[in-house]
RNA sequence: GGCGCGGUACCCAAGUGGUAAGGGAGAGGUCUGCAAAACCUUUAUGCGCCGGUUCGAUCCCGGCCCGCGCCUCCA
């Protein structure tokens, strides 16, 4: 089963395959390391993994190249007033991305590209562009790229330069651009700031020029698909596609995927709206990571996706559900045979679920086939109609639908801790939500000792105590749920 | 102003030219020592409003209203 994608840049559904027959190539525009991640950051990050896992599921290979940006003005200015090097301050912002990444089980690409370590190849490039009279420098020893030497700029995000009046909207005389709207490709140093010494000057690079020379480096001149948040499109994509193809002469990218933005309560989440939480924000006030993976991934990339608080605590009930289903499912004991009811929907949850992500990765539409098959399951064990023939058919449409949304297997406790050591150690104890210690202080032997004594007394017909045990669990979000197969717990 | 997206039940959210997936929440019931879980029933004659095309439109076309995003650093 084939995917089907939106391209950006055609405007139109088309099937994704390796133009070389075997390995997908894409590269995906990864973080600026001045601060913690956000949720609107990772939104994106994980609808690339949706893609991703997807795609690993129909069986294709994939080289998935991701950057981080590690200098630029904004670290520049952070690490200056941390009095810092700059080399010192992003690494903390690095690991905390990757742990951010872990606790929402985003897979690692193949390969990640670190700007300060690309920064030759970057300096080659823009030496190229010179070469053929497409970048220039100015008296201060920055280097700008000149637009009139792309005449398709904008094709990537269908904008019509032609009525933008230089000068009109944009601050001209901070630089001697040509033109108001050439952009930069190399910012000289100001005293005291980072800065390499190159053949082209002193001075670092602009934002634009390093995805194009580390994707070429990487994926080479041309490759097969290129992500990032809805933003990027204008106008870090199009800079891109006009650095890259200049020297090239091949289109950068064949296929452009765009990940829409999240809205926080129906509005753009900014600082300033006191709309803006970051991954660690979620997590310390008690959401387990994956119910913020399924709120971020449950609808498609291409919708606004309105998160709320409302919103995690759907997901996180629906994880329950799953889940529950899942412990039934591998701890009950069926009786051999099968039900041809049952056997044919496993295959038809199988086959819908597949063919909703290959529609454009249609998340919301793949979930509702793996929830028919629950239902059909838990009535079917319910009347002792289903056996392990038909388990063994479900498992792994279950692990299939895994594969790509990673909920079911309960992974949440490790992000949760982390967390909270992490805030701890940040000072922040106090974000910590007071019942989220409170349960923390619960291990997990306790709670079976307790569960055993409950257990006890149920068989004596104490249910005074077996109550009260039942209860003081819940206190701290044990959840017990008796059964003919024995007593499952759970961390509320 | 330019470009684009959306308005589907209490909430979230798919979707199709032929009469509305799924999840969450609520209500009633079955089961249970009681719960929880699970199951059953129930919650939009209706898919922003008004026209049009059509045998028939939520889905196509036009207009309108409302919300949102991008156009500047931004995932």
């Amino acid at each position: 089963m084939n995917l089907h994608l939106f391209n950006t840049l055609s405007g139109q559904m088309e099937e994704l395959v390796p133009m070389d027959g075997q390995t997908l190539r894409m590269y995906a525009c990864g973080p600026t390391v001045y601060d913690y991640g956000h949720i609107g950051n990772f939104r994106t990050f994980l609808q690339v993994d949706v893609l991703r896992r997807f795609l690993k599921l129909t069986g294709m290979k994939l080289r998935h190249v991701m950057n981080i940006t590690d200098v630029d003005d904004k670290i520049i200015r952070n690490a200056a007033a941390a009095g810092i090097a700059i080399g010192e301050y992003t690494p903390r912002y690095v690991d905390a991305f990757f742990e951010d990444l872990d606790a929402l089980r985003v897979e690692r690409p193949e390969a990640i590209a670190r700007a300060t370590e690309n920064i030759d190849r970057m300096v080659e490039l823009i030496q190229k562009l010179a070469a053929v009279g497409a970048a220039y420098q100015t008296d201060d020893g920055s280097w700008y790229f000149r637009l009139s030497a792309f005449p398709a700029y904008g094709k990537l995000s269908k904008k019509d330069l032609s009525g933008m009046e230089d000068g009109a909207r944009v601050d001209v005389d901070e630089y001697e651009k040509d033109s108001a709207r050439d952009f930069a490709l190399w910012k000289a140093a100001r005293p005291g700031e980072t800065a390499w010494d190159t053949m082209i000057g002193r001075g670092r690079p602009g934002w634009h020029i390093e995805c194009s020379a580390m994707s070429m480096a990487y994926l080479g001149d041309s490759f097969d698909l290129h992500a990032g948040g809805e933003d990027l499109m204008f106008p870090h994509h199009e800079n891109e596609i006009a650095q890259s193809e200049t020297v090239t002469h091949k289109p950068l990218a064949r296929h452009w995927m765009h990940v829409r933005f999240l809205l926080v309560d129906g509005r753009k989440m900014a600082k300033s709206e006191g709309n803006f939480y970051t991954l660690r924000d979620l997590l310390l006030k008690g959401y387990k990571a994956s119910a913020i993976r399924l709120a971020l991934i449950s609808v498609p990339y291409r919708h606004q996706l309105n998160f709320t608080f409302d919103g995690l605590i759907e997901a996180t009930n629906a994880i329950d559900r799953l889940r529950t289903f899942y412990a039934r499912l591998t701890q009950g004991t069926f009786a051999a045979g099968e039900n041809p009811a049952m056997q044919s929907a496993a295959k038809k949850a199988q086959t819908e679920f597949m063919a909703a992500l290959a529609n454009d990765l249609n998340t919301a539409e793949a979930r509702a086939p793996i929830f028919d098959l629950v239902r059909a399951a838990n009535a079917a064990m319910d009347q002792g109609k289903l056996f392990t023939g038909d388990r063994d058919e479900i498992l792994p449409v279950l692990k299939d639908f895994d594969a790509v949304f990673d909920v079911i297997e309960d992974r949440d406790a490790e992000p949760t801790r982390h967390a909270i050591a992490w805030a701890q150690q940040a000072g922040r104890t106090a974000d910590v939500a007071p019942e989220l210690l409170a349960r923390q202080s619960l291990t997990d032997d306790a709670i079976e000792k307790l569960v055993t004594e409950r257990t006890v007394a149920k068989k004596q017909r104490n249910f005074a105590r077996a109550d009260q045990i039942r209860n003081e669990l819940a206190e701290k979000g044990v959840i017990l749920e008796d059964s003919k197969d024995g007593v499952r717990w759970k961390r509320k």
